[in-house]
DNA sequence: AGACTCCCTGGAGTCAACTCCATGTCAAGG
DNA sequence: CCTTGACATGGAGTTGACTCCAGGGAGTCT
């Protein structure tokens, strides 16, 4: 039913200093224990561990998911600003996706562009080896 | 014809010690200096800070950038370890922006339901204040 | 001339986000 | 019983990418 934290780290790509660390700073609720001490982390820990990482793959900044975290742990009261900061971080992920959207564009170019100069060379490369 | 580096920097949303540091590391090719040892920002230099600025926005890492900067002022033999090079990081952007594209969507699903949940609590905010 | 403002260099400081470490507990294997 | 190995805690150290500063040179305004 629970993971240790060695597997809730493998299950997700991060070391246990760094679900550790998540847990230090609020950036996860805290995880239950079982006999001494040790994390028993529930298929809600998992979950939110999920979240965050992908938060995080996605640029969203630690701070802000702390807030977010400390929000939900408040109960129902907070709902509204917990929206604001899904509304918030929404748009910066896609500004930037928009941005990294465009580059691949120029990057395509760029690549193909060496691939059109490159030919005379490879061929002389060709030539030489032949 | 050619910038100072306020000038430059204002162009393009860096500060006069980020294009410094820039040059430094060989993030961009070394800028011609005029009298007193005052940089020039030619047209060229400008081309560099954009498409630098552009790739680390998209989440490039500047040591991938200097080894590109590098082999570009090596010259014609290093065309196809730079095509490499630009390649591998299309490759990183793309599968970054398409995770971003999935946290959008889930996000939005994840907004679309704080919006139903919080109608409830809304009319009960607006019945206290009315 | 003196004060301003902008520029230079090389080196030190800062910040976010981990990552590592010393020290200690506990359960299981030999 | 003793060692081994995974986990715990709190605190220190590292990394990447800037950002700031001390000390100094030039051109300009008054």
């Amino acid at each position: 039913m629970t993971m240790t934290i060695a597997e809730a780290g493998q299950k997700y790509g991060l070391t246990a200093d760094t679900l550790r660390y998540y847990e230090r700073i609020g950036l996860i609720p805290r995880v239950g224990r079982g006999a001494g001490g040790i994390r028993n982390y529930t298929e809600s820990d998992c979950n939110w561990i999920e979240f965050i990482k992908c938060m995080r793959d996605a640029g969203v900044q630690v701070e802000a998911l702390v807030e977010y975290v400390a929000l939900f742990q408040q109960g129902d009261a907070t709902t509204n600003a917990r929206k604001q900061i899904l509304v918030e971080q929404r748009a910066q992920i896609a500004a930037r996706a928009a941005n990294m959207q465009k580059m691949l564009d120029r990057l395509d170019d760029k690549i193909a562009h060496y691939e059109t100069c490159m030919m005379p060379v490879e061929q002389a490369l060709r030539r030489k080896s032949a």
